[in-house]
Parts: structure tokens; sequence; C-alpha cells
DNA sequence: CAGACACTTCACCACATGGTGAAGTATGAA
DNA sequence: TTCATACTTCACCATGTGGTGAAGTGTCTG
């Protein structure tokens, strides 16, 4: 389980499996700058526990962080999510052209 | 950390934040019905673990198990892509159009 | 029936994740 | 200087995750 490698795509989708990371992201696409603590408020936990998963969106090169004076404020960075967004384009034509051929593959004996 | 919600879009990122389910979604692009010790061969690992990572992959929705004779043939069901690409694609305006804007936004001062 | 084959399940392990409370560090204000 | 504010970091905890080896189950095949 070393994990070493660097997987960036990974990050990205493992950052967005968190609904309160998917909030703060949804929150700062209609409030493009928030400190981290109006961030935090409108969850129901510690700063300590937004902070870390701003730490994850961080990491994951979702968001950004600005210090000015004693307050950070936080700003997108979603250009990670192009990548994500490349990676499920691949399979978008199997959910609309090709659904029932797909639904015939379903149905086809393991050795075809 | 009850995690009692059904939140289909976090199984679907989580179960694709990993490069061997990834791996294995992308040889079922390919290779539509592959059994599952075909689908381990490649991998560097048991079969036990390959199996957990199809159990995340079909609670998540996104391939289903046909049992046949003593094979069992798995197949995409890819569906669930749809709605993280569709989450996604509210953020895609960062990183085509209005590029500028946003990076305007990084600089802008906290309380704007 | 005996045995191989394909898959599943069980018990276990190390490390990651998502949370807590409490203490620490700058920075702005009185 | 003193104090509140805004974050950050630390130590800790329960549970989840990704792997292992070994045993179990159902299905062909000789």
């Amino acid at each position: 389980m070393v994990k070493y490698e660097s997987d960036e795509l990974g990050r990205t989708f493992q950052a967005l499996a968190d609904p309160t990371r998917r909030a703060i992201l949804a929150r700062l696409e209609t409030e493009p700058a928030l400190s981290v603590s109006a961030l935090a408020e409108p969850f129901p936990m510690q700063l300590n526990a937004v902070m870390k998963h701003l730490d994850v969106l961080s990491d994951a090169g979702l968001v950004a962080r600005h210090k000015s004076g004693r307050t950070v404020s936080v700003t997108l960075t979603p250009q990670p999510m192009e990548a994500a967004m490349a990676w499920l384009q691949r399979y978008e034509r199997f959910w609309t052209a090709s659904l029932d051929r797909l639904a015939a593959f379903v149905e086809t004996p393991p050795e075809a």
C-alpha cells in the first residue's frame, strides 16, 4: 500500500469524493474568494476539520490559499478538474449513442 | 464520521480515485466482457485484492458481474459517470472562457 | 466420485481518513 | 504592551482502505 506515486488524477478524484469538499468547491464557484473561517462557518464541524479538507483540496491543486494580514483567502483553481473531465469523457459514448449496444454486451456470454 | 448517507456521487469519485480501479475500467472500455481472473491477471496483486476493487466498483454501480457456470464476467455500467461529468461541467467555464477573470480573482483581496 | 478450476470469504495487518480538543503562532487593534 | 482574532499545528481516536495468506463454495472434467 505504498502509494509513493504522484497520481494527480487520483488525488483529484479523491478530493472530490467527500461531500464537504464538494460543498466547499461549490461555494467557491459563486463566491470567488472566501476566508478560511467564512468557508468553515456553515459546516457542523470544527475549524480544524475544515482545515484538513482545505489541505486535501490544495494538495490536489483545486484551491489556493493567499495570506493577507491575518486572514487567509481561499480561491478556486479548478484546472485539475479538466483532466478528470477528459478521463470521464472517454466513456461518454456508453451513455449516449450506444446504450443499446452496451445492453447487448451485458447479456453476452463471457467468452465473446 | 458516520457516513450514513448514500452519496452516490461520492462513491463514484471514490471508486475512480484508485489507479488500479481506473485501469480495470479502461480495460473494460475496449474489452467489453472479461472474467474476474482475466481482469486480475495483469495486476501485481492477489485475486483477493482485485475482488475488493471490483466490490468497490460494483457498489458504485460502475461495473456489473454476471455469473455463467463457474466464471464471472464483468461488464462496464458507466452510467454513474454521467453525474460525475455533470458535476464537473459546472466548473468548465473556469478553464475555458474566463481564465483571465479567474486569475484576477486569485489576486483579489479577501473582502472583495 | 475425485479433483481441478474460478471465484468468494475470512481473519488479519499497516496505513490513510475524517473527526475531536487543546495548544501554538502571527497579526491587527486598544 | 496587552489582548483578541484568524489560522495552524499537535496529539489522539475510530473507522475505512488496500493489501496479504488461507480456507470455503460451486461448477466443470476425467
